[in-house]
This record gives C-alpha cells, structure tokens and sequence, in this order.
DNA sequence: GTGGTCTAGACCACT
DNA sequence: GTGGTCTAGACCACC
C-alpha cells in the first residue's frame, strides 16, 4: 500500500496513520471499505503489529475508521472526522509555527507568504496526479 | 525576557531558540548585542540551567549567536544567519506539512489556503505590534 | 425481523440477543412463539450462522427461550426470566458506571440525574410506539 | 493510591483512566497536580508500565492531563475535559442502553426508573464520603 | 529521572 | 481469521 520510511522525524505509527489519512480524504478509500488487517498490513510494511494497531486506534478515536473485532477495520463516513475544535486548533497552530518559521530563518513577509505558496501548489500538484 | 509555555508542544529549549531568534531577526537584540549568561536567563524564566545551556549551544551552530569564553554570548550579524540548506530544507517541509495536515482534516484544497493566509496575516499583524 | 448495525460497540451475538430480548419483553413474541430456525435467522439479518447460534445459547441459559431438538427455538413465560442474581447485579452495576460516566466527563450531581431521566422518558415514548 | 481489581470486566487501563478521573473531577488531583510518574504508578499497583503509559496517553487525548517528557503528566483545568461531541453521545447511549438492560430483564417502567435513582443515591453519598 | 516509541510474543473474545 | 489487551524489555530525547 505505501512505505515506511524509516529517517523520517515522524514516528512510525504517525507516518501509517498521515498514509491511510491521505488515501482516505482523496477518496482511494471510500467509505465503508475495509482496510487491510493490523496483521496483514504490519507484514507488508514490514513493522511490528503493535505499531499498526496503534495507528489503527488513533485513527478510530479521530472519527477516520472504526473496527469490529473479528471482522476488520473500515471506513467511516467523511463527514464523521473530527475537524473542529481541539484538532482545527492544532493544526492552525501548526500553520503558525511553520510560518514563524520562515520568519525565524531571516526571511520577510513577503518572501515567507510567497515560499509558502509556492509549496501549496506543488503539494497541490502532487495530490491531482494521485 | 519572555515566557516558557510549561503546556506547548514544544520542548523548552526550543522555546527559548525560539524566543530568542523572534528577538534577533526583529532587530530587539541588533548585532553585537550581549546576551544574559545562562544562569542570568535560566533564573529569570525559572528553567533548569542545562536547558538554557543548550539552547545556547544550538543557537550557536546555527549562526545566530557566538560565544566568547569569560565574557558571555553576543548576537551575529543577521547575514550569518544560514538560511540555506538543512535548515531551510527542513522548515520548508513544516510548512508542507501544516498544509497536508489541514487537508487530512477533510478542508479543501481553497479552503486549506485561505486559512494559511487568513493565520499569516493575523502573525504579521503581531509581529508589527511588538 | 430487525437490523444489525455493524457500526455499533456492541458485538454482533448480542445485538441478536438484545433485540430478541426486547421482542420478548415487549409481548411481541409471546410466550410459546416459535423463534425462526438459526439458518433462516442468520440468513435474513445476513450474519454468520455460528453467531445467531451463540444468541440463542446464551438466550437459552439467561431463561429467555427453551429448544426442543428437531423443532426448534420457543419463547418462555416471562416468569422465568431471571431478573435475579448475577444478571440483575450486573445490569446494576452496568447503571452505576454509566451514571460515573456523567460525573467523569464534569457533569454534577444533578445534572446528571436530569440527563439520565430526560434519556429514560425517550425510551419510554420509543417503547410505547412499537 | 488506588487498586486495581484484575476480575474486573473492565480493563486494566481503563481501570486505570477512571480512577485518575474521578479523583481529578472530584478535585483530589487539582489543576496543575503533578501526577504520579508512569514508572511510579506502574509500581505501586503492579501493572506494566506500557499499561499505564495507555493511560496517560488517552487521559492527554481526552483533555484530562497533559505530559511534558523530562518533567512528568499534571492536570489540566476541568474547563478542558471533553465534554461535548462524541464524548458526550457516547456516555448517553451507555446510559441509555444501561436502561434497556433493566426492561430486558423484564422490570417495567417505574421499576426500571425507581432502581436507577435508588443507584444513584448510593453514588452520592460513596461520593461526598471522599 | 521523565514521557514516548518500538519490538516480540502471549492471551482473549468475536466471526 | 479478526481486533484488543497485556507483559517484558529495549531505545530515544528531554530535563
């Protein structure tokens, strides 16, 4: 399905979960679809299954999937994700951040508004072609 | 000085970087300019010493401070500042990131933007205060 | 007969046993009724036979049905369901710890009282309708 | 500082999570408390360590607590908690289905209702005796 | 010392 | 087979 890098600064479980996250907002996994099992997945991405079932749970409690032992985990509906409050506050703040930043790094307004732009659009370019 | 958030995310030594690189690239502590020693500081915000010490440290070897032994630490002229390569590799990943974590939210790729600019603008309007 | 919510915390085998209990108790199944077979059951709530084979068992041992080999499942008189014991200890245990859970997530005394009753009156009105 | 009872239909974390609750909601743990280090408590009442960290992690989640690495967990001001959304349906619908139990045990309306009350009495009074 | 992550391997209930 | 819990023991960054 997707691949764990192993240098990245995010955790291995955040890196499974921000992967299903993706598939799941652009639509590769609709609805209602089962996702492979903790087993299943923890062998093709070759990690332990504790891992996965921690990002399996993590992704229950934030409304993306729900799981049905003996049966697997699926799909919520979109409009089950949690993106108010305590989650829309902390990814706001994490826009903050990564604009102060640029600032920190010496760069202006300007320069940092329009790096920052410049980013969307390739992220942008990135998911279309998915 | 300024504050330690003891509930941010962010560990302490980093929010003391953090406060004090806000300090340097908005000219508060133009170039030259002597900061408190590290038991000065770590008294005034009531931070374990070693922690100041390594904010220091990291300050240091990323140009934005230099140290003279005996007689404390003075700010760089901004121009050292290295915002090129690790550094601007990895903020420039933050801000992909804060975008991508807005679209795992379920927001819309217009939606996402607009909100990155309606939170820059609210930082720069800060910023100009102080 | 009734539907299955796959979406439920509840496990399947008890759906079937919670929604045959509440046929029983309600008098829509009298006493002496004869309960589809297992087969013709799991096939038209599309569940695993060894599931509904599980309900009954258990609907059996709480007193609920009786099964006469070769004839199939029937209703009890309602006097002997146990409403005594373990099961009664149970559900009033199960009572205590969803009126914690009020008072865990900040709720006071009465708050949650006048919660727990508005909750019980629409039940009440849901059980009069069928 | 509390006991875990390993017969318990609950689980351990669980055990763990509701405990710490009560004592924060009913303000023996006020804000800012430093609670008792992951090790400490996994000591103290003889549970793997990783059991607790469940805990504390879910306590985070839920707005109970929040944990600093290098310095400990504390509570958060109860204005924090939860207690809305999700959580709040959930805690209905055990409240809910706490009742259903009680008719399905074949106990009318006001049985039902009057046995309920009778339980939360008891609550009360366990309560203010802390 | 603290919390946080990961692995390995076990057991359970449900389907 | 499935998810869920628990234990044991390791490693890391932070204070």
């Amino acid at each position: 399905m997707f691949e764990i890098d192993p240098r990245s600064r995010k955790s291995i479980y955040e890196q499974v979960m921000d992967n299903l996250k993706d598939a799941i907002v652009m639509g590769q996994l609709p609805e209602g679809t089962k996702l492979p099992s903790v087993r299943e997945l923890s062998k093709s991405i070759s990690v332990n299954p504790n891992t996965v079932q921690k990002a399996y749970r993590e992704l229950e409690q934030q409304g993306y999937i729900y799981s049905k032992t003996g049966l697997g985990s699926f799909v919520c509906p979109r409009s089950e994700i949690r993106a108010e409050g305590p989650e829309l506050a902390r990814a706001e703040e994490e826009m903050a951040e990564a604009f102060k930043t640029f600032l920190r790094l010496g760069m202006g307004f300007e320069e940092s508004e329009r790096k920052a732009l410049e980013i969307f659009e390739i992220i942008k370019k990135e998911s279309d072609e998915k």
